[in-house]
RNA sequence: CGGGGCGUAGCGCAGCCUGGUAGCGCACCGGUUUCGGGAACCGGGAGUCGAAGGUUCAAAUCCUUUCGCCCCGACCA
């Protein structure tokens, strides 16, 4: 390719909208530019790198045998209807109707279309399993995007679904889908970690996030430095320490004003005492009812658990009044003593307190020396907290870490829950109809380019891991009028380009700074410089984009050098 | 949806408080000189000041409404 015949608008200011390194590179180097909130252009140079993405990812679905058909992105409501979606989605779903009133949506996933289709077309359990996977626009009407293609209102998605006769199956291809996107990730050149995640909502048993590790991640990353367990922190969780008595003897119970000292911080100043020997009570309002939550002061709700664990769809935290019916003080003073007519639950963490701190359910007191079991009961214990730093691994008990991750792919088992409703059946080898059991598998295209750019870049602009370039080699001529250095870049150029390589020539008629910036800028892994004096000498430069080094080589080196490199890196 | 901020040339911004000829840098076009890390000089093109309404002799500037965008939060595959 030429770079004077090639679209490749770089700027050499930061525009104002982009406040990630992922989306100022990718703006600045000419890939994208935003068309509205959350929705984005691909320029032919960012187009490139999403083909390579695509074609790593095809290669490596093909070699677990899956298969890829095209889906439409316009969904009728009915399929949704039928799987109960259509209600449950609210109004991330983008709806619509046709001309004649019939309502229809954006797909922002495919599980009801992909499910129609194999309930109309597999019959026997022979066929199965089977895998289908496509590569698609997705729109998901996101509160608020943001970081660019990070999260983005349209995106490039390949969703992958697998059929199986039965969980066996399910977890046989579930296994492949892993280590097919072990190996997709690896060949991006990113450093991520799969961990056990939540399965929200498109629901299911269980599910692995992959999560590419940057600073800039959106998600909460818990895991342990010394044994494979990770798991995101809407589900993570650390050892519980049940068989430790209590120690202390149970000491009499107290009143005590507390002026206007609600928050646990306050408490625990006002009251001179650790906020671990303190207890919140936190009232939550579900769809199956109120909850009294209570975890210890220096802890937090893990409401993804929780929602988990009272089978609530919605979960949130009372208001003033509600807590004022409820608990008869004001919020601030909410405690479990004397609470009547609501569950409690309390994190295991608290059920190893003895005479510890709550509210007292009434203005400017809070109840001292309180006990489970003498002054109060509670209904069920569980793992209701969000993780610290440092808490033990519930696998091994060393010290956990957090750190921030990007996720670019998940793997669900679904289980039945969309052939059943959908009456999505096949018959068996004993010939009875039985219902097909799933799995779905999603790796953000734009995405996992975004991370990758988060995770290979420095102050000059992007540093592209190899597979995923746009070009593998830019040539530079120096001064595109000097003849005997256009000879030399043209037979350079050319020699690569027969050789299968991405070649970028820079003919433009630009000096060697501007150059030089918008090479580094876009990121192309390796530069041949040819310059006039060195040119003289024999010689053109060879420039390694991530570790800068230099070296100065003849052109018969540089083209059997740089064929050598591809040549191994392909097989 | 709550809080904060911003819409002025392709991009980055100033001007707005205190109303009176729309400006700067980069980019773009032409010319001269340059030519190894975003060149210098000369000349030039480019704006319904996000939109609508109002106040005023006069509105980018003041008032009202509205649309869009960004950030934080709530939410989230």
């Amino acid at each position: 390719m030429r770079y004077s015949r090639f679209l490749i608008p770089t700027l050499r200011e930061d525009p104002g909208e982009a406040e990630v390194v992922s989306h100022r590179l990718m703006l600045r180097a000419g890939m994208t530019r935003k068309l509205a909130a959350g929705i984005y252009t691909y320029l032919p140079l960012g187009l490139r790198i999403m083909n390579k993405m695509i074609r790593i990812v095809r290669e490596e679905m093909e070699r677990i045998g899956a298969q890829e058909l095209l889906m439409p992105a316009v969904q009728p409501d009915e399929l949704w209807q039928e799987s109960g979606r259509w209600d449950l989605y609210g109004k991330e779903l983008l709806r619509f109707k046709d001309r004649h009133g019939r309502e229809f949506c954006i797909g922002p996933t495919h599980e009801e279309v992909i499910t129609d289709l194999m309930r109309r077309e597999i019959r026997s359990y022979r066929q199965l399993p089977i895998t289908l996977y496509q590569i698609q626009t997705k729109f998901r009407d996101e509160i608020r995007p943001r970081f660019g293609l990070m999260r983005g209102r349209e995106f490039l998605m390949k969703d992958a679904y697998s059929f199986g006769r039965d969980e066996e199956d399910a977890r046989e291809t579930y296994k492949s889908m892993h280590d097919a996107y072990t190996r997709i990730f690896n060949r991006c050149g990113l450093k991520f970690r799969a961990v056990e995640a939540d399965t929200g909502l498109i629901g299911g048993t269980f599910s692995h996030e992959f999560m590419v590790m940057a600073d800039t991640g959106e998600e909460a990353v818990v895991s342990c430095g010394s044994c494979e367990y990770a798991a995101n922190m809407e589900r993570a969780e650390s050892k519980v320490n049940d068989g430790g008595t209590k120690s202390e003897k149970e000491e009499e119970r107290n009143r005590v004003d507390t002026p206007g000292v609600k928050s646990v911080e306050e408490v625990s100043a006002f009251l001179g005492v650790r906020s671990d020997k303190l207890v919140k009570t936190l009232i939550y309002k579900t769809d199956t009812g109120p909850v009294a939550v209570l975890v210890r002061g220096d802890h937090e709700a893990n409401e993804v658990r929780l929602k988990n664990l009272i089978s609530a769809n919605e979960l949130m935290l009372s208001d003033q009044e509600a807590i004022e019916k409820i608990t008869g003080g004001p919020s601030g003073f909410s405690g479990p003593v004397g609470l009547r007519g609501i569950r409690i639950v309390a994190d295991h963490a608290v059920g190893q307190l003895s005479n510890f701190i709550v509210g007292g359910n009434e203005k400017d007191v809070h109840l001292v020396n309180v006990n489970i079991g003498r002054d109060f009961k509670v209904d069920q214990f569980s793992y209701i907290r969000k993780v610290l730093a440092g808490d033990p691994c519930p696998k091994c008990g060393s010290p956990l870490s957090i750190d921030r991750g990007i996720e670019v792919g998940q793997l669900f088992i679904l289980g039945k829950k969309y052939s059943e409703p959908m009456s999505a059946k096949f018959l068996n080898k004993k010939g009875e109809e039985a219902f097909f059991f799933m799995g779905c598998y999603g790796i953000g295209i734009g995405r996992t380019i975004a991370a990758a750019v988060e995770q290979n870049h420095d102050k000059d602009g992007i540093v592209w891991p190899i597979p995923l370039a746009p070009f593998h080699v830019q040539v530079i001529p120096l001064n595109v009028n000097n003849e005997k250095v256009m000879i030399t870049s043209e037979l350079i150029y050319g020699s690569l380009l027969g050789v299968g390589i991405d070649v970028l020539i820079d003919d433009r008629d630009e000096r060697p700074g501007v150059k030089f910036k918008d090479a580094d800028l876009i990121g192309t892994p390796y530069h041949v410089i040819v310059g006039e004096k060195n040119l003289n000498e024999g010689f053109v430069e060879f420039k390694d984009r991530r570790t800068r080094e230099l070296k100065k080589v003849t052109v018969e080196e540089i083209i059997d050098h740089l064929k050598g490199l591809f040549n191994r890196r392909r097989r």
